[in-house]
RNA sequence: GCGGGUGUAGCUCAACGGCAGAGCGCCAGCUUGUGGUGCUGGAUGUUGGGGGUUCGAUUCCCCUCACUCGCCCCA
């Protein structure tokens, strides 16, 4: 049988991987207009990183990662997610001292899921960190990025965002006693999946799509029953200032986490085009993560998109610049064809040369190539300084003096 | 990890258990200094892989791999 990708891989070839950068320069873009600055950390880290700061009971960490053993003894984990690596890179590089920190990054996760549509084990994501602002704004701030890289790439009427409120470290951990007490009195009616999140992340129980637990949990207590006085405030805080800059988002209090270390707010632009795969960029605010992972208390809120996901969701390929087809007529003048293809790349132009081939089959190949001029040099023109430019769209051509060649194919780019 | 569906040419898909096909694409010619449209001709398959039933398997059965949909989980 033929060599295949591993399982959840796959190569990502030129069109794709248009829409892929198309994705990744929007978001990089937005970001840069509200001060995030691009930075990578490693695709590996040390197992720990990972294991503290997502929750020991998470599917990602208990049988989503790629850990093996390095040789040197040590453990080592595809980073199944970014904001752990970002959050160690503050530590290691005593970034804290420079506090508040806006990054940007994009780059490959890795998580042993089945495949689906949208899912992969190797997945792409873009992501933003904002770093040291405790204050509702800076959750604001880092929405209204989400919002608009996704109207940047034309895809607001496919999307919406939700938003709940997590609660603060003091609501959540009330909240979730109460929430326990209630779906203990339901045991037997939840579904089994049910059963085992109310040991291992009762939280989740209220996001099922099973159609028992959705009428137990309809009833079930809201978070912001048991939310402090701060939490109520900060919330509402978070909901006006979205209100203030006309980003449109819809209250959901069932949206839920899967990290332990988020609090406060959570939120998720969805989408109900791909399948299964609803949440598009998802974040939320994460105080504790810094001071779990061994830094000094830092408050953060971030976000992570799927890139592929985005990209699936792309109306129409993004355009590719279209060469210029550089053509000798016979093999005679193909030392001047690649000396004269060099100059005109020096100008800046985007020029195509095939290696070999007469001239009926570069030309056929410059259409294929969506050339958009040919510049043809055979013994005639190089005796008078010359060559033919053919604009292949309209089937027009006429002579330019070489010399002037770069100045005149700019009316083609 | 659990459940369902699908694997036939590069691509999209046909073929009652009885000679593996079509469209698109590709190659060549019509056209020896001119592509795209047209016409003519041509090449291409371990029917995903392995095993079984059968005189005979693309077709039926089992295993396996891959893809896909849902669950789980998540971006």
């Amino acid at each position: 049988m033929a060599l295949q990708p591993i399982r959840g891989t796959r190569d990502i070839l030129p069109d794709e991987s248009r829409r892929h950068r198309l994705v990744t320069e929007t978001a990089r873009n937005i970001s840069a207009r509200y001060g995030y600055a691009e930075m990578s950390t490693p695709i590996m880290e040390v197992t720990e990183v990972f294991k503290r700061t997502l929750g020991d009971t998470t599917d990602v960490v208990t049988k989503e990662m790629y850990t093996f053993e390095d040789r040197s003894g040590g453990s080592v984990t595809l980073r199944p997610e970014g904001t752990a690596g970002v959050a160690r890179a503050l530590i290691s590089g005593g970034l804290s001292q420079h506090l508040p920190l806006r990054y940007y990054y994009d780059g490959p996760m890795f998580r042993r899921e089945r495949p689906q549509k949208g899912r992969y084990r190797q997945f792409h994501q873009i992501g933003i960190e904002l770093l040291g602002e405790p204050g509702p704004a800076a959750d604001v701030e880092v929405i209204a990025v989400g919002a608009r890289i996704l109207e940047m790439l034309g895809l607001k009427d496919k999307i919406k965002l939700e938003i709940n409120s997590l609660g603060d470290t003091e609501s959540r951990s009330s909240y979730r006693q109460v929430l326990v007490d209630y779906f203990g009195d339901h045991k037997g009616d939840l579904s089994e999946d049910s059963q085992t999140r109310l040991r291992k992340n009762p939280l989740r129980i209220l996001d099922s799509k099973d159609e028992g637990d959705r009428k137990i949990v309809a009833n079930a207590p809201v978070f912001s029953d048991s939310f402090t006085a701060e939490a109520k405030d900060f919330f509402a805080a978070v909901c006006e200032g979205l209100d203030d800059i006309d980003v449109a988002y819809t209250l959901n209090p069932r949206l839920v986490r899967g990290f332990d270390y988020y609090c406060l707010t959570a939120f998720e632009f969805v989408t109900d085009q791909l399948g299964a795969q609803g949440a598009v960029i998802a974040g939320g605010r994460y105080d504790g993560l810094v001071e779990v992972m061994g830094g000094p208390a830092t408050p953060g809120v971030g976000f992570a998109g799927g890139i592929e996901r985005m990209a699936l969701l792309l109306d129409e390929d993004p355009v590719s610049s279209r060469p210029i087809a550089v053509v000798p007529v016979s093999a005679a003048q193909m030392r001047e064809a690649i000396k004269l293809a060099e100059s005109l790349r020096r100008a800046g132009l985007n020029i195509k040369l095939d290696l070999r081939g007469n001239l009926k089959k570069r030309l056929i190949r410059a259409s294929r190539d969506n050339a958009s001029v040919a510049v043809l040099i055979g013994e005639d023109e190089l005796a008078r300084g010359e060559a033919t430019v053919r604009d292949l769209d309209s089937g027009d051509q006429q002579t330019v003096a070489l010399d002037k060649l770069a100045a005149d194919l700019l009316r083609f780019s």
